[in-house]
DNA sequence: CAGTTCTTTCAGAAACTTCTGAAAGTTCAG
DNA sequence: CTGAACTTTCAGAAGTTTCTGAAAGAACTG
């Protein structure tokens, strides 16, 4: 006989386990990923041991995924009245969170791209070379894709802020996307 | 003393290094993306010991690289007339390269999550308690967002571009204060 | 301020990824 | 055929990331 807290749970899985391997393919640990999303399917906070039985991990490892899930600010940790333990919910507007990851991951990385790309052209400006002045053609068009990325980064967190600001694309309110069609 | 020769592949390295980062952070081996901007650099076909030696790389690596660069459609193989050696040359046309990624690896994630989050919704379905339905909101929001990644991707791919022009990541329907061309 | 409860830290274990280099395989000229 | 030139494969090495769990640390409570 299967209960409803078991189906509960298997439905609790399986979206964490989704979540989990799309944020492990965007470069982040599963587990965050399996963490937030069973405390933004709770819709209450949820304490770290609760957690740590739910998703079958390490009191360790709950507390350093938690941190992160805090630095990220995709997670808040929450007082309780009358209770000792702390608890934890999971912020529910997706373009806070996307944006913060864009902000301050992709950015970081077109803009690093970008400085060595010019020291490299600025090296190559000097090679009298055939393959050198070849290179320098090529590098440049690097750069120049790199600037791109730069802008439609920049544009992208400043379009969103502009229109969305506090009306989070997966706020509460739902009617977000129509039936499905294809 | 410092030589073209020598100048030249300081450029070459670093700009290597900074793509092969940017790759990596994108999940795939920090190998790929330095063997794939050597050849682009070179601006024609070079031969695998000659990438090895350049890349101070093993053999079987090189060749393990290669041919998945080669999967990706990323570098293509070309005889040489009278070579017995194979050499190989780089893709440069950066909207195939990133068009097929695309389409075969972040579509596939979508999918495969959208399937697994419709699976769950089904199971919360038949869940009658508060807990179900609150997750069965939540999870049908997810959904909708698979839903949309799924849609921004097909278009990104239909769009056949790589200048990212109005290229709003979450555009809905409607243009939102648009500086940009349609 | 001693005890209880919960959280964080961290060294080592486990798991996973990528690389090396020798051996096996392939191709081709003579 | 045979051997030279080059490529691919693969088992084990090396490197990297993530997890475990015990111990130390905090935060209350009575």
């Amino acid at each position: 006989m299967t209960t409803t807290a078991q189906m509960y749970q298997e439905a609790e899985q399986l979206i964490a386990d989704a979540v989990g391997d799309v944020i492990e393919h965007w470069g982040f640990r599963k587990a965050l990923g399996r963490v937030w999303t069973v405390l933004y399917l709770a819709g209450e906070p949820l304490s770290a041991s609760e957690l740590t039985e739910r998703l079958s991990m390490s009191s360790g490892a709950m507390s350093m995924t938690l941190k992160e899930l805090q630095e990220w600010a995709v997670v808040r940790r929450v007082g309780r009245p009358g209770e000792r333990r702390e608890f934890f919910e999971a912020e529910t507007d997706l373009w806070k969170m996307i944006s913060k990851v864009v902000a301050e991951r992709e950015r970081f990385w077109v803009r690093s791209v970008r400085e060595r790309v010019e020291q490299a052209c600025a090296i190559l400006k000097v090679v009298p070379t055939d393959e050198g002045r070849g290179a320098l053609t090529k590098a440049k068009l690097l750069l120049s894709f790199a600037q791109l990325a730069e802008g439609v980064i920049d544009r992208f967190l400043a379009s969103r802020r502009a229109d969305f600001s506090g009306f989070g694309l997966l706020e509460k309110t739902p009617k977000v996307a129509g039936p499905e069609k294809r």
